[in-house]
DNA sequence: CGACTTTGACCCGCGC
DNA sequence: GCGCGGGTCAAAGTCG
């Protein structure tokens, strides 16, 4: 090996500790996100188990432009309203669109504007299966316009359409992240948050360039947080 | 032409 | 009882 042959590997040698530690830098950012994101959901829950004891406590939290969620068992009683979950999904804030997709099809049976929030509600039944009781609710954000809070309400009496990606049902809370299309999930249901992909074509480099993207945007951050609260105080009957 | 979306009207529950 | 607001219906419009 020549002398600028060696210089050559040592500087990139060198390079490659500096993005390595750059990268470990990031990734206790991401950690720590993570353990706010966690001890707050935490929070939640204990606060709504104190409100209604009967029920049991979960929000799922969906963030990217594809992803599906199942629905939980709902309790035995007293609820008279199918349970609800909620997801927040980002896409592009000058796309007006309220499109989701799920894996699931969705025929939309209405629009309103509601006295809360200026962007259109749009209201959709599941397609997939005509018997399927399960609705959903989409609405933009008041606080961040990029992200889209849906409502899904009832459980699929189906699978998946396609059946390829399968998301963990159940679980107590958990986050999915979706770059390009699913499905990431951030699982906060254990106390260590596990970070997942099921999608084939998105590798761990791609997930956690993603992750880190997100982590550091304050205003999605802020948002989000903000839109969760927002979803308990005024749907009671989240669970 | 069929499937899907849009949108105004209508229904109904809730608070006052 | 009344009015407000969210949710649903259904006819008309649009698109492939």
């Amino acid at each position: 090996m020549g002398s600028q042959e060696y210089i050559s590997y040592r500087n990139k040698v060198h390079n490659l500790k500096v993005e390595l530690e750059r990268l470990r830098k990031e990734n206790e950012g991401l950690n720590r996100i993570l353990s706010t994101m966690y001890s707050n959901n935490e929070i939640l829950e204990a606060h709504l188990k104190r409100k209604r004891p009967h029920e049991e406590g979960s929000i799922a939290m969906v963030l990217g432009h594809d992803s599906s969620q199942r629905q939980r068992t709902r309790p035995i009683a007293p609820p008279t309203r199918p349970k609800e979950r909620h997801a927040f999904v980002r896409t592009d804030a000058r796309d007006d669109g309220l499109t989701v997709r799920d894996g699931y099809q969705w025929r939309k049976y209405g629009q309103k504007v509601t006295k809360d929030n200026p962007s259109p509600r749009a209201y959709f039944r599941c397609a997939t299966d005509p018997s399927c009781p399960v609705k959903r609710k989409v609405q933009r954000c008041v606080e961040d316009k990029s992200v889209l809070m849906v409502t899904y309400e009832g459980e699929h009496n189906h699978g998946l359409l396609g059946g390829t990606h399968e998301y963990k049902a159940g679980s107590r809370s958990s986050v999915s992240i979706n770059p390009l299309c699913p499905s990431v999930t951030i699982d906060l249901s254990d106390t260590n948050p596990k970070i997942t992909t099921v999608h084939q074509n998105f590798n761990n480099s791609n997930m956690e360039e993603y992750v880190a993207s997100l982590a550091r945007d304050p205003n999605f951050i802020a948002a989000l947080a903000t839109a969760v609260a927002r979803s308990i105080i005024s749907h009671p009957s989240v669970a």
